[in-house]
RNA sequence: GCCGGAGUGGUGAAAUGGCAGACACGCUCGACUUAAGAUCGAGUGCCGAAAGGCGUGAGAGUUCGAAUCUCUCCUCCGGCACCA
């Protein structure tokens, strides 16, 4: 039989496994070291993608490789269930978004049991889960009361089609992470998380993490820190003054006018000062009407009004400069004010031109005495923003929190919690940037906490971020109703030893969840020191995997009709096949991007059938001892055990391409020679079981094995047998290979260069010139300069 | 503009100071076959009949030796960006 039946013997093992249990992973185990290897669970967006099978499957040979390893591996999965895309399908179909997502949870369960991952289901998460978003509340309540939550007028980031505010994170170039619709800039109340208050250490914390430089960086930009000093310009005849952020005061000399953003307070209480008040207001109108977006299409074509009146005298030479409003200066960073120094500001030169304002160019002085001199205030800014958490929208977890007329913002009683979501039907988002919740009056209607009058309910519910900022915790504790998690088991597990996902996180969930965690470490809510390692941080290793494309090398998407549904790959050559396809297609350990070859998945099919092949041949039950040539025998284990090594490190690097290789080259030779006595070849399933769960576990029942390969410990190498005896002496010629040959392993330089001397290759080269130097390198080559 | 990552056959890619292109796809030829998009075998960087030469984005440098290290430049991908 040439083809194995992938779809009787993957349905049969993964049957099995669930009712033997295989993958239910202990708290603890005897003798067993606690791995956690974490996957982002996927949103329940109804159907599985080629996106899933990679990040779900390629990580699942990583955990399999470390449990017969012998560690305790952690390897869970659940569902990021709350959020809006799930409610806008639900919408559109005219159907309970509670139904539409635990029909699409129900679904997708199934389909990601048919890539044969060795989940521990029993501990499955589901945000959208009262007995989960109990606690997303708690914690919420926690960090309330900790000061690091709170309700704040500010301007937010509206998106006009889903109707809700977003967070800085979710607003990219200026659209709707999620829809992509243009952002309005509008001032709201909303609930906020002071993740700015853990700046300084979510960027000292990068420096301790064994993770890809590329993606601290990307954190730290989002960060964006940078050190400067506050210096107050005094507004002549008048006892105001005006503060600004530079982190260049040696340029002070330089600056010759001073910019205020639009929205600057001081502008309003000048008014009576300012002799072209209208012309102002006007500006600070249109300014304000613009979105991030057309501000940012207007870089360099800088506008501006000046306020005609008033002046403030630069603190460096007592010099009166004039004042301008101008949107190149933005109202949220700094103090919303900025001293001009055309000579050494790009931006400032430029507004300076075109409003003909002087550039007086003047060397610099001494940063440090300077900042003395004008009594400068050091200070240190961040880009970051306080993260918006609140969504005007039904499918969420809702704010556990009662306003009252009388008694303000109540936290609703610990013993109240879960704030259920109520049913609702009409779920659609408002204009008025409301929550449709506002409408289920029973609900909202609450008596007050600490009062007992009347009192109504936040309408908002949480971001989904929120939800999933702390879901790695729940996972050690999954079923626990008294707390979001007992320390102990915490204790257990945290932090995580490899987290492996998408690039896209880098400054969302992953920012996100680092806060959350430092955040509740400061609330007392976490037990350290955690098994020794890192201490504040949750993940101790990151890992960003690729993106796998369609097969014309472009993004897959509906429109371009090149997308590539698994299932029907799964069903034409099975699980095994597909989950090794997306392994070997290039490095895991890369945030590459690699498409999808409709052929390339025939090799590891037919990688797959040779393997069948071999083992339905009996060749190996029936012959223990294989080939008679004992040398040949001897090169056979060599190939193994090099294989053994080198399959080993390259699955913990994440190289799983290199690693089949590898697999591949130890098969082609078994064919060639055809020589593996039966414990090698036994070895050499063990190799392969992580890679092709399935195939490698029905051969070995067929080999007569009643436990599973799985539970098998994995091969260990024999260095001496790794040890050549011998090896190919590459001879170079000014550093050009010219000939090779067979020499012991052992050989001398003087050995080497004899030998080598009365080849007739090299002597031809050679000619009568004799070399000025020679370099031997043992085990490698030997290079003649002449 | 600042920062990070990357550029290697027709394609996905190996090799991180020592034989460039492992492994796989594709392609060519052959075998088996009524058949082949199955399977097996041989070949496959470029030029050349061969000997040989050339070749890792471009150019320089370090070195006995560079895809790999250094510098300059070009291109692509990603983060930030009128952030003072």
């Amino acid at each position: 039989m040439k083809n194995y039946d992938h779809k009787k013997i993957e349905k049969k093992w993964q049957k099995e496994w669930e009712k033997s249990g295989i993958y239910k992973t202990p708290d603890e185990k005897r003798g067993a070291e606690n791995f956690y290897t974490l996957v982002e669970f996927p949103y329940p967006s109804g159907n599985l993608h080629t996106g899933h099978w990679y990040a779900f499957s390629v990580p699942d040979i990583f955990a399999r490789k470390k449990r017969m390893e012998g560690k305790n591996v952690l390897f869970p999965i659940g569902f990021d269930a709350f959020g809006l895309p799930a409610e806008n399908a639900a919408i559109q179909r005219k159907i309970n978004p509670k139904k539409w997502t635990y029909e699409n949870i129900d679904y997708m369960r199934k389909q990601i049991k048919s890539m044969g991952a060795s989940f521990d289901w029993t501990r499955e998460v589901i945000t959208a889960d009262p007995e989960y978003y109990k606690w997303t509340q708690w914690i919420f309540l926690k960090l309330f009361k900790k000061g690091l939550a709170y309700q704040a007028e500010t301007p937010v980031n509206w998106c006009p089609k889903d109707k809700t505010v977003l967070a800085n994170e979710q607003v990219a170039s200026g659209k709707c992470e999620r829809c992509g619709t243009e952002v309005e800039q509008r001032q709201m109340k909303q609930w906020m998380l002071k993740i700015t208050a853990y700046a300084e250490q979510l960027l000292s914390g990068l420096e301790k993490l064994n993770w890809k430089e590329e993606i601290k960086e990307a954190q730290r930009n989002w960060i964006g820190k940078s050190d400067g000093v506050l210096i107050k310009f005094s507004i002549s005849n008048s006892q105001f003054s005006i503060e600004v952020f530079t982190t260049r005061p040696d340029t002070l000399f330089g600056a010759t006018y001073m910019v205020l953003a639009p929205e600057h307070p001081l502008i309003k209480t000048l008014k009576n000062k300012i002799k072209n008040w209208a012309e102002v207001e006007r500006y600070a109108k249109e300014a304000k009407k613009k979105t991030q977006l057309q501000r940012q299409k207007e870089e360099k074509d800088k506008t501006g009004v000046e306020l005609k009146g008033i002046k403030v005298i630069n603190p460096a030479n007592k010099e009166e400069i004039p004042i301008w409003i101008a949107d190149y200066v933005l109202g949220g960073y700094g103090t919303g004010a900025i001293m001009a120094v055309p000579a050494h500001d790009e931006r400032d030169r430029a507004f300076a031109e075109k409003f003909k304002l002087p550039i007086v160019d003047r060397s610099l002085v001494d940063k440090d005495e300077i900042i003395k001199k004008v009594d400068g205030q050091k200070q240190t800014q961040y880009r970051l923003k306080d993260w918006v958490v609140s969504r005007q929208r039904y499918w969420g977890a809702p704010i556990p929190i009662i306003h009252c007329e009388k008694c303000g913002t109540q936290t609703v009683p610990e013993k109240d919690l879960p704030v259920l979501l109520p049913e609702i039907k009409d779920y659609k988002p408002r204009d008025d940037g409301k929550s449709p919740l506002a409408k289920a009056e029973k609900w909202v209607n609450v008596k007050c906490p600490k009062c007992g009058g009347d009192a109504e309910r936040e309408t908002d519910t949480l971001d989904t971020f929120v939800d999933s900022s702390w879901y790695f915790l729940r996972y050690c504790d999954p079923r626990n109703a008294n707390a979001f998690a007992e320390k102990a088991k915490i204790k257990n597990w945290i932090p995580v030893d490899l987290y492996s996902g998408g690039v896209e996180h880098t400054t969302m969930h992953l920012l996100y969840s680092r806060f959350f965690y430092k955040a509740m470490y400061d609330c007392g809510l976490l037990a350290l020191p955690l098994r020794g390692k890192l201490e504040d941080e949750p993940y101790q290793e990151r890992r960003n995997r690729g993106i796998i494309l369609g097969p014309d090398g472009q993004k897959m998407s509906k429109s371009k009709s090149n997308v590539i549904n698994p299932d029907e790959y799964i069903a034409k050559f099975g699980a095994d096949t597909v989950r090794m396809y997306l392994a070997f297609i290039g490095p895991y350990n890369e945030a590459g991007s690699y498409p999808w070859d409709p052929h390339g998945i025939l090799g590891i099919k037919r990688f797959l059938d040779r393997v069948w092949v071999l083992a339905a041949s009996k060749f190996f039950a029936l012959n223990p001892q294989a080939g008679s040539d004992a040398s040949q025998n001897l090169n056979a284990a060599r190939t193994l055990h090099k294989t053994i090594k080198k399959v080993g490190k390259d699955i913990d690097e994440f190289k799983f391409n290199t690693a089949i290789s590898a697999l591949m080259i130890l098969v082609n030779e078994i064919e060639r020679n055809w020589k593996l006595e039966i414990g090698n070849w036994k070895l050499f399933l063990k190799l392969l079981a992580p890679f092709a769960p399935h195939l490698t576990e029905e051969i070995w029942e067929k080999l007569g094995n009643k436990n599973s390969i799985h539970l098998e410990a994995w091969p260990k190498y024999d260095q001496k047998l790794i040890e050549e005896t011998t090896f190919e002496l590459i001879i170079q010629i000014n550093g050009k290979m010219r000939d090779k040959f067979e020499v012991p392993a052992g050989i001398s330089e003087a050995e080497a260069t004899g030998l080598t001397l009365s080849r007739e290759k090299v002597k031809s080269i050679l000619g009568n010139k004799k070399p000025s130097k020679i370099i031997f390198v043992p085990k490698r080559l030997i290079n003649f300069v002449i």
